[in-house]
DNA sequence: TCCTATTGTTTAGTTACTAAACAACATTAT
DNA sequence: ATAATGTTGTTTAGTAACTAAACAATAGGA
């Protein structure tokens, strides 16, 4: 009975992980990989990031960040500028990468609606509830981490 | 305050996938990556399953299940015998592959039982719900795949 | 006997990383 | 002033985990 539940739960995450592994546009002329609207994404949430801010943000080595980040400015969608603290570059989008942030957003907020409805519907305890799953969930994924458990 | 949840569920699906990148031992003397860990698991939840099907359950190409098995193979996990169809062979686990497949199993149980006992906790209305917030994202996620949005 | 369908394999190529060495520059210590 | 240290970001070589496509092997039907 419950572990079907948690069945459900582990196909809704491996039917989520699918849908991230296709390329799409995103409303530009490039076809955008999901790592790297993975960044894009990173970017418009917190503007002028650095590189080594991302690979914090993002959980990605700095190489890594700075692969993905001189793929997306030779496909024309971040823009580079001096930044403030030492030897730091700053990195913003272009209207391009703009444009394709927006469409990722827009896509991610149907859902999103949905979900706001199906929350106001329901009863306070359902919601606490369901809140107190999520708890159990993330102490548990903490716990695995920290014992190096799986 | 919805939009909060959809976060935190984000950030859940990530830390549990950041969990699923790294290689353990499972018990036996050899590293398995995850996406052998993956395979063992789905051997062992049927045993004598076929390439074929374990690309099918495995939702991988027939090229790719061919890979694993033969580094599983390799690694003493697992044996072949002769299918009963055409061209068929039967995939089972070895004693060490049956191993780590329980040392696998063992380690989400943990899991498996706290939730178990939240379940029993909540009243109906509460459970009701959230199989319902599961099934609302089941349905968008299967939407998004079919329009091709994300 | 030839054609087709199916199974599993192999190969070449790709994405998305990591680890490690490196370069460029500023700060601090001697 | 010069050297050591600490940052930042980059580059390179290597790896895991695939996919797509060609292939081989075998069985059944026309």
């Amino acid at each position: 009975m419950e572990n079907e539940i948690l069945q459900v739960g582990m196909r809704l995450i491996n039917k989520y992980n699918n849908l991230n592994k296709k390329a799409h546009y995103y409303g530009v002329d490039v076809l955008l990989y999901p790592s790297e609207i993975h960044v894009i994404d990173a970017i418009g949430d917190n503007n002028d990031v650095t590189t080594t801010k991302l690979s914090m943000n993002l959980g990605i080595t700095k190489g890594g960040i700075s692969q993905t980040v001189s793929k997306l400015y030779g496909k024309g969608l971040i823009d580079k500028s001096v930044g403030s603290g030492i030897n730091e570059v700053y990195i913003s989008l272009t209207k391009k990468g703009l444009v394709a942030y927006e469409e990722h957003k827009k896509l991610h907020n149907v859902m999103n609606s949905r979900l706001s409805a199906f929350f106001e519907g329901i009863d306070d305890k359902s919601r606490d509830n369901i809140i107190g799953l999520m708890h159990i969930i993330d102490e548990e994924l903490t716990r695995m981490e920290e014992n190096n458990d799986f």
